[in-house]
DNA sequence: CGGATGTGTTGA
DNA sequence: CAACACATCCGG
């Protein structure tokens, strides 16, 4: 196709120009170009493309990231389209060069309608998905930076502003003798002034640092080629040599040099005498090079089986909902469906919830398929995010798992989606646009990869249900249904693990009121059963877990005199207090803007010294257990223990090899946790659960309680739960007990139908934050007005819910309020008006965010 | 985003 | 009339 400047408007222009199943190949074929069209990386400017002419040493291919001069800066960029012909409506001379490629990536040929499809649905600019598509630090642009410069006379800081003073001060304390101007903006009021004032006087400077995209590591290899005749040869240049022919030829420079004891300066005599050659190759810093027993596949139940064979038949879009109870063995299943698919020469995604809670699913699949398995998720350095990113662009069939962002792995030929604990919701972003749920991008994807999608859980989200399990047809339902649907249909199969494997059976659940237990006189936070419990652990060598919801035990601090509770100063929350061992310093930390400060030791309103933190959950509860059951070895399993590197893995080994007889955590206990000797799981308060006020607590309490009572008896031993509430006869809870999975959903089913809530109806949500709270009043109220459905259409058309504060009305000390957006089942999901007129209508100093399908209304 | 340019406000 | 805060537009 002619490169003219026709093709290149983008107000309408989609740029998804790939053939499904061709190579990628945008406009300009093969013929050398000497002009790129590009997204820069600017926000705000949303699809506009830029020309750059391509130096000749050079060669730029639509989808590689570049880097280009704009302005002053340099921004990342990606290559869009080339040509050959110059643009026609520029200047030549106003052409600047493109200043570097820093990857040059061929994309699968959906990839990019995937990425537009986000874009759209979830109305983000196009680079912004782009960018939470590749690895960080990719599209890398330059920054300002600011440092002291020139002499600056002693005690000269007098005369200077507040503003100019602080800036001072902070540089002179900085270790590089620098700061990025953005940062100073943030910590310093009026930055800009006392910059000014600063650099007029010559003491500091502003210089931009140009971007440092992350670099393949090289490494120079020695391979051996050989002895030509007629070549001179000492004898320790024929050891070294021997060496390297006797370890297969092809060694790292350094190996050879620490094996032979040699220094570089031989095997570069022996490059000139051409009997090696010396390159540099790629090492990839994926990490984790341990050697492990190779596993093989398990038998199978015949559950597990015959899901097999249904999802060993699938060719092309499917999807599946793999319904198993937890310890029904899904993993096992994944595995084997995996297996055949890379032998098909096709890779897979696989994803969860937090990868560092699941450590034993990663485990088991690189024993399966040893280092054909990459893991991606934010945990990993920017370098080995980087290495693994690259080698999915290879092409070979391999699996990644990952956490959310991994659904956007760049596996150019895609056999399989799998996402396991799919009611997850880790699954959904809701900070910066686009705020995608995972599963929703995953239907895409398999759809435009034409791959089945496979979700696995024991407790699948009301969505899910909806959607994949076989129910008796309702044709009105239905059609509204499709209205809102996001995938064109697609043969879906419905396949259950109903038993636990080797016929091990689910743990018989007590539940314990707490109120009849303080009647009894029991004034402990344990209830008689569950002590019983932890006594019988003792006794018989078996191990269990104390479950603990952060919402129920709260780690704030208060006054006992007064009342008086500490509170951030910038949020409306209270501060929560971490003290992670005995060595290590308290303090008292905000969860939303990161403020800390040390305890007080006095109340600061009526000054009482009975002021104290009441510990987290885990600890207080720790410290129960200490007081009642001296002898049980308890490991605390919560954000404070958990927060160094890699300590998930430690903490969870050392329980595994009975290093301590009781594990205590929050929210992370319930995810993939796969302990056979696990035998007495307890909750010590579901009410925190069952009280959030949201319309998904029902939910969202029953699937976290039978997920942490899944965790027992998964071994040889029976296992038995005992969850203590002061709620007993709570649906979700009455639920959990009677493992009666069907018949609360369709309770719950029926209270979201009637007040079309998800998954009977979506939701859009729009936040607007700034300092000024009178402003943010008024422009909500504005947003409010203008996205009122038609009068005279109420019936068929959106309700706008609000505006009203967010939950936390005030978050580093911005005003936040919202409005939902309700759209009944058969109203068609958009927004009444185009996010552009709407974000013209909010003054500069307010923020407004667009989270669409929320999962928390707040 | 950063820089250039334009407009409105203040105050000596 | 300057100095300055604030808005707007441009960048290839």
């Amino acid at each position: 196709m002619p490169f003219s400047p026709e093709t290149c408007d983008l107000s309408v222009v989609s740029l998804a120009v790939a053939e499904p199943g061709g190579a990628y190949e945008w406009r300009g074929g093969d013929r050398p170009s000497q002009w790129v069209d590009v997204l820069v990386d600017l926000p705000g400017e949303d699809r506009k493309l830029w020309t750059y002419a391509v130096p000749p040493d050079l060669s730029v291919r639509p989808g590689d990231i570049l880097s280009v001069p704009f302005g002053s800066q340099q921004l990342g960029a990606i290559a869009v389209a080339t040509g050959d012909r110059p643009p026609q409506d520029l200047d030549p001379e106003a052409v600047k060069a493109v200043e570097d490629v820093v990857v040059s990536g061929f994309f699968p040929a959906s990839y990019w309608a995937l990425l537009e499809r986000v874009a759209a649905y979830y109305y983000t600019p196009l680079i912004q998905v782009i960018k939470t598509a590749l690895p960080p630090g990719l599209l890398g642009k330059s920054q300002r930076r600011i440092r002291l410069s020139g002499d600056i006379p002693k005690g000269a800081e007098v005369f200077c502003t507040p503003a100019a003073r602080q800036i001072l001060e902070l540089l002179g304390e900085s270790k590089t003798g620098d700061y990025s101007w953005i940062y100073l903006r943030r910590q310093v009021p009026n930055a800009t002034r006392g910059l000014h004032e600063l650099s007029k006087k010559g003491w500091v400077e502003s210089y931009l640092e140009p971007p440092k995209p992350p670099r393949a590591k090289l490494q120079k290899a020695v391979t051996f080629v050989g002895v030509e005749p007629g070549v001179e040869l000492t004898d320790r240049q024929h050891e070294v040599l021997e060496v390297l022919r006797r370890r297969g030829g092809e060694l790292w420079l350094t190996e050879l040099q620490q094996i032979c004891h040699t220094s570089s300066g031989l095997i570069q005599t022996l490059e000139s005498k051409g009997c090696v050659e010396i390159d540099e190759r790629e090492v990839l810093r994926t990490g984790d090079r341990r050697r492990r027993e190779r596993d093989r596949p398990k038998d199978l139940t015949n559950y597990q089986e015959s899901a097999l064979t249904t999802l060993n038949d699938l060719r092309g879009f499917n999807r599946v909902l793999l319904h198993g109870v937890t310890g029904s063995g899904k993993t096992e299943v994944y595995l084997q469906a995996i297996a055949p698919i890379l032998d098909r020469g096709a890779s897979a995604i696989v994803l969860v919830p937090e990868i560092g809670l699941t450590p034993q699913l990663c485990d088991r699949f690189r024993a399966r398929f040893g280092d054909k398995v990459l893991v991606y998720h934010s945990g990993l350095s920017d370098g080995e995010r980087y290495d693994s990113w690259r080698q999915m662009l290879a092409g070979s069939p391999q699996i990644v798992i990952g956490t959310r962002s991994a659904i956007f792995a760049p596996l150019p030929k895609l056999g399989a989606i799998v996402l396991d604990e799919e009611y997850d919701d880790s699954y959904k972003q809701d900070r910066p646009s686009p705020t995608y749920h995972a599963r929703t991008v995953a239907e895409w994807r398999a759809e435009l990869a034409d791959c089945p999608l496979i979700l696995g859980s024991a407790t699948p989200s009301l969505e899910t249900w909806v959607d994949y399990a076989p129910t008796e047809p309702d044709p009105t339902r239905d059609r509204y249904r499709r209205r809102q649907a996001t995938v064109s249909p697609a043969p879906t199969h419905y396949l259950s693990l109903p038993e636990r494997i080797h016929g091990r059976a689910l743990p018989p659940v007590e539940v314990v009121d707490m109120r009849q237990e303080f009647r009894k006189g029991n004034k402990s936070i344990f209830s008689e059963s569950l002590q019983a419990g932890l006594n019988q652990l003792v006794e018989t060598g078996q191990q269990g877990i104390l479950f603990i919801h952060r919402r129920g035990h709260s780690s704030f601090v208060s006054c006992r005199s007064c009342g008086y509770v500490m509170e951030c100063p910038h949020c409306d929350v209270s501060l929560s207090y971490h003290h992670t061992h005995e060595a290590a310093a308290e303090r008292l930390r905000c969860h939303y803007c990161g403020y800390s400060q040390s305890p007080l030791d006095r109340c600061p309103d009526c000054h009482s010294p009975y002021f104290k933190h009441f510990g987290s959950g885990t600890q207080r509860v720790t410290q129960a257990l200490a007081k009642q059951f001296p002898e049980l070895r308890v490991i605390r399993f919560d954000s404070d223990t958990t927060r160094t590197k890699d300590a998930h893995r430690i903490l969870l080994t050392r329980f595994a090899n009975k290093e301590a007889d009781l594990l205590v955590g929050t929210q992370m206990l319930t995810k993939g946790l796969d302990i056979p000797q696990v035998t007495l799981v307890g909750v010590v308060a579901a009410d925190g659960l069952l009280n959030l006020c949201d319309y998904r607590a029902a939910e969202r309490a029953f699937q976290t309680l039978t997920q942490v009572v899944g965790r027992a008896g998964r071994g040889g031993d029976r296992g038995r739960a005992v969850i203590q509430t002061y709620n007993p006869d709570h649906p979700a809870i009455e639920a959990v007990r009677r493992q009666q999975y069907e018949q609360f959903i369709q309770a719950e089913l029926e209270t979201r139908e009637a007040l079309h809530y998800p998954p009977y109806g979506r939701l859009i949500l729009l936040k607007v934050s700034g300092m000024d709270e009178a402003t943010v009043c008024e422009t909500i109220a504005e947003l409010a007005h203008m996205l009122q459905p038609e009068p005279g259409w109420e019936d068929i058309a959106h309700e706008v819910l609000g505006p009203s504060p967010a939950p936390i009305a005030r978050v580093s000390n911005r005003y936040r309020w919202q409005l939902l957006l309700k759209f009944p089942p058969w109203v068609p999901v958009h927004l009444p008006r185009p996010l552009e007129e709407l974000r013209s209508r909010c003054p500069h100093t307010v923020r407004l965010a667009i989270d669409v399908d929320p999962l928390n209304l707040g």
